[in-house]
DNA sequence: GGCACAATGCTCAGATTGAGCATAAGTGAG
DNA sequence: CTCACTTATGCTCAATCTGAGCATTGTGCC
């Protein structure tokens, strides 16, 4: 094997291939998550929205220097922090097929403090959940979601096979919340993959050509390529981090108030916390100390402004925000 | 930016890499925890252990199709489990650098059920901790440790200045939990990549040819190339996972007793369980169901076989083994 | 039968969690 | 100036979960 192992090792030098970098750079203002989104596309499939995309650059000593170098040089914005997401090369998802080489992105998701106004024309800040809507449930579940849930179900049903339905129908319960399970906010990927197989997305009818308008307002706004399943795979992956390490920080300015913090914990997660237990947890965990700035202008009792406790780090084994997922009632 | 994007986007078609599949085979047999491995390496700079490598094959739509297709035929191991890992591309730490390519190795885990001899000659399972002994806890704190800290300590006040003489003693207590720290099972992967750092594992000199085998008893043996970080990336991986979801079943076979299963999840986490917890843990999570089988021959009263519960992940948001992290004393 | 051994059952105090009530400290209207 | 309103913050309480240990039950062995 090894024999075998090491030819076809040395085999892959004759088979480059083509590898770029995605991010997803995401902000939080107002409470509101954002990611970082161009303009893409040529005039034949018109332009969308996308992520940021650049090339592999061999100058960098590492991928991730490269993109920091990368990002930071085309949005001067500083990237806190940067985290290694996936590595995407299903052949019929890219998009474009590089002509006869395999074709990879590796996506990275980055976190950045202050949102400026993303200096150049093409680059702006959106709502995630502009293409994501039905990950929102801060004002309760999503409206959109009958809709959804109403579709999937029929497509489960359109199984004619009746163990491949009673697949379907078990990955809708798990990732969904459908046919009696519960939601799992982490599960972001899975539902958008969800969608996709079931035609609910139009990225997934975008090779051949189609145009399906009908499901643009329910399914969220589409993304040029496969972005949409990288975003899904950053918005998953963050919901999942900041319940065991204070990347939430990231987002925040120097000082802040408690209340600002849950707000932007509940953008990401996308779901409501219960405000005093916030305060529980976050006083326990020592995630922050205070300050002795107060808030002023807005109405109500001025809130303490607090900054981050970088010490947490030396101290707790797992520092977040362990918000329980929901227990399926007993 | 977009426009600079898309040009350095399609730049990168005239300028390919050389990408490599990783892959950590994991299975576990009398509770020891086993990785394959085969043997690298030409004259040169002799044979040593390395994990199986092979190109990225063309021909499949997605690379974990290509992963599995490839290791099941040169294995003829059946891989249950297969995920992702991380993409590697540090072009210091490859060992080869695949003449002005860049070159990255795509890393994924996979589980296997069970050991069959690895037919082939060159391939072997071993066990995971002679490559990361300090990982072990089973036994109580592996005596290695004293003098890795030791050494780790006098790396740490190597630094001249105080600032990143006090950032080492950090990331000390962080990762190994010195000064004052505590041990966090999941953090494998920093814990290597700090003794790389501090030079006492043999393959951060390997490319200049230096031969240290001095330290090879207490810092475990080598691997060609940077193939320890990748089996480390996958054992803190692994660790995590096992917590919130029920992969270790893919390790065990079809039936298994109780204890069975929590020698396996301590061989993998490298932490000993509390027995009558444990039970009480996979009980209560509907983890399992029993059988009519029980164990007989061995001494001590038989133990019932029981088998696992795939229902459980319909049922359970994040179905797995929550081994708390050790609480800091307060 | 009696002993060693491992499996299994059960208890209990302390910590954590989910939910809600109560109070404090500002703003703006009348 | 006072009241109504709003948000911040403090505190309680029951339900549950956790960590640790004691007790009992089956088997093989002598």
């Amino acid at each position: 094997m090894a024999e075998e192992t090491q030819r076809q090792a040395e085999g892959a030098l004759s088979n480059p291939s083509a590898v770029g970098l995605v991010a997803v750079i995401v902000a939080a203002t107002d409470g509101e998550p954002r990611a970082l989104t161009v303009q893409v596309g040529g005039q034949a499939r018109g332009r969308s929205d996308g992520l940021p995309a650049g090339p592999l650059v061999p100058e960098h000593p590492t991928l991730e220097r490269g993109l920091r170098a990368w990002v930071e040089r085309q949005t001067h914005q500083r990237l806190g922090y940067v985290e290694q997401l996936y590595t995407f090369g299903d052949r019929d998802r890219q998009g474009d097929d590089a002509g006869g080489l395999h074709s990879l992105s590796v996506a990275y998701l980055a976190l950045v403090r202050e949102v400026r106004p993303a200096g150049l024309a093409e680059a702006s800040w959106r709502n995630w959940y502009r293409y994501l809507p039905w990950e929102d449930w801060r004002a309760g579940r999503p409206e959109s979601l009958a809709e959804i849930e109403g579709k999937l179900l029929a497509w489960a049903d359109g199984a004619t096979d009746p163990k491949l339905r009673r697949r379907r129908e078990d990955r809708l319960g798990l990732t969904f919340g459908l046919c009696g399970g519960a939601w799992n906010e982490e599960r972001v990927l899975e539902r958008y993959e969800l969608l996709f197989e079931a035609g609910l997305i139009p990225e997934a009818q975008g090779q051949s050509g189609e145009a399906r308008d009908s499901d643009l307002p329910v399914t969220g706004q589409p993304m040029a390529l496969d972005h949409r399943r990288v975003l899904a795979t950053a918005i998953g992956r963050l919901r999942g981090k900041i319940k065991y390490r204070p990347v939430v920080f990231e987002l925040m300015p120097p000082t802040f108030t408690l209340f600002q913090l849950q707000r932007t914990v509940e953008a990401l997660s996308g779901t409501n916390l219960h405000k005093q237990n916030f305060r529980r947890l976050v006083a326990q965990q020592g995630l922050v100390e205070e300050t002795d700035g107060v808030t002023s202008g807005a109405t109500g009792r001025p809130a303490r402004l607090v900054r981050f406790r970088r010490e947490v780090l030396l101290e707790r084994p797992a520092p977040g925000f362990r918000l329980r997922p929901a227990r399926r009632p007993a």
